[in-house]
DNA sequence: CATGCGTGGGA
DNA sequence: TTCCCAAGCAT
């Protein structure tokens, strides 16, 4: 059934520096820096880290800030961690595991990257669910509604037969590589697939609304906040956009119990149409906490839900900028 | 099961 | 400019 595929997959596929006979220290090198991460963005990463980190070996025994230096960029950095962690745990088994089992206890590894160094390294029948995967069989399949637990469960048991023999490997990627090229999340390219013949969305004018789009958490900007480091219970700084004197300005607390700060403040301006949220966002730089507090302002209609959703992706940035790291 | 974790590119 | 999100995982 998928034949047509893996030819295609044999024609069209990217010369990437993973797929050069690696082995399988190599390919989950990739697989862990390809999580989330799109490959342009990967390949000089993963060349630069092959070639001081060759072996596995070597990664298990390099220093963690070395492993981060080579790291620095990616993003995720607990990958970074994990896959030396896991590099050890490689070596102290004297090899790598086997089975699927095995490599799921890997730190870092989950289904998903189980299943791919399983059938790519190995060779061996295993269906790797990553985002493309689950777009491309959802769409084939016509599998609408939520892709639950226990239906991504049925969806691995469907497809595991249907892998050809001695390619498993290639229909790993191949499904990827589908997904990442053809069978976008918009706009699919549905006149030069493959798969076209087969594919019950296709067929049903599904290719769009298929897979549902995940219930995304819906997040709202807030003009009011307050950022606060501290280190423990004792708070060091706060920056107040609200207050309308201090405003813009970095300021040590007026109560340094590093409790009832945020309360108290409201209640020393009793007119002040604002009531105290909660810590909406947070990051830890050694030893030193910084918050993002937000407010929900009482003259707008805003659920339980709502979340402060500003620059919390630069936070870090922002704090190192403070911080001066 | 929902959430947090980084970054850069494209719509 | 803003938002979405891309070969997920751990908690």
């Amino acid at each position: 059934m998928f034949e047509q595929l893996l030819n295609w997959y044999t024609r069209e596929r990217r010369d990437l520096p993973w797929r050069r006979g690696v082995d399988a220290y190599g390919v989950l090198v990739s697989e862990i820096m390809l999580q989330q991460t799109r490959v342009e963005v990967v390949i000089p990463y993963y060349q630069r880290f092959m070639q001081r980190f060759p072996r596995v070996e070597q990664l298990a025994e390099a220093s963690l800030d070395e492993v981060y230096e080579y790291w620095a960029g990616l993003g995720y950095y607990r990958r970074a961690r994990n896959l030396q962690a896991a590099a050890q745990a490689v070596v102290a088994l004297g090899g790598f595991p086997t089975t699927l089992e095995g490599l799921r206890d890997l730190p870092g590894v989950g289904e998903y990257t189980a299943a791919a160094v399983f059938s790519i390294a190995f060779g061996k029948p295993a269906v790797a669910l990553d985002g493309n995967a689950i777009r491309v069989l959802s769409r084939f399949f016509a599998l609408t509604g939520t892709l639950t637990a226990p239906r991504r469960r049925d969806l691995i048991a469907r497809v595991l037969p249907l892998i050809p023999e001695q390619q498993a490997g290639d229909f790993t990627q191949a499904l990827m590589e589908l997904g990442a090229r053809l069978c976008v999340p918009r706009g699919a390219r549905c006149l030069v697939c493959p798969l076209a013949s087969g594919c019950q969305a296709l067929a049903g004018g599904l290719v769009d609304s298929v897979p549902a789009p995940a219930p995304r958490a819906r997040r709202e900007k807030v003009d009011l906040l307050a950022l606060r480091i501290r280190r423990g219970d004792q708070v060091l700084l706060e920056r107040r956009e609200d207050d309308p004197f201090l405003a813009g300005q970095w300021v040590t607390p007026w109560f340094a119990d590093g409790e009832g700060v945020l309360d108290r403040y409201v209640s020393e301006f009793p007119g002040t149409p604002v009531r105290v949220g909660q810590v909406s966002h947070g990051v830890t730089f050694r030893d030193l906490r910084i918050e993002v507090w937000d407010w929900e302002t009482s003259a707008l209609d805003c659920g339980p839900e709502r979340r402060w959703a500003g620059p919390g992706a630069r936070l870090p940035r922002l704090a190192s900028l403070v911080l001066g790291l």
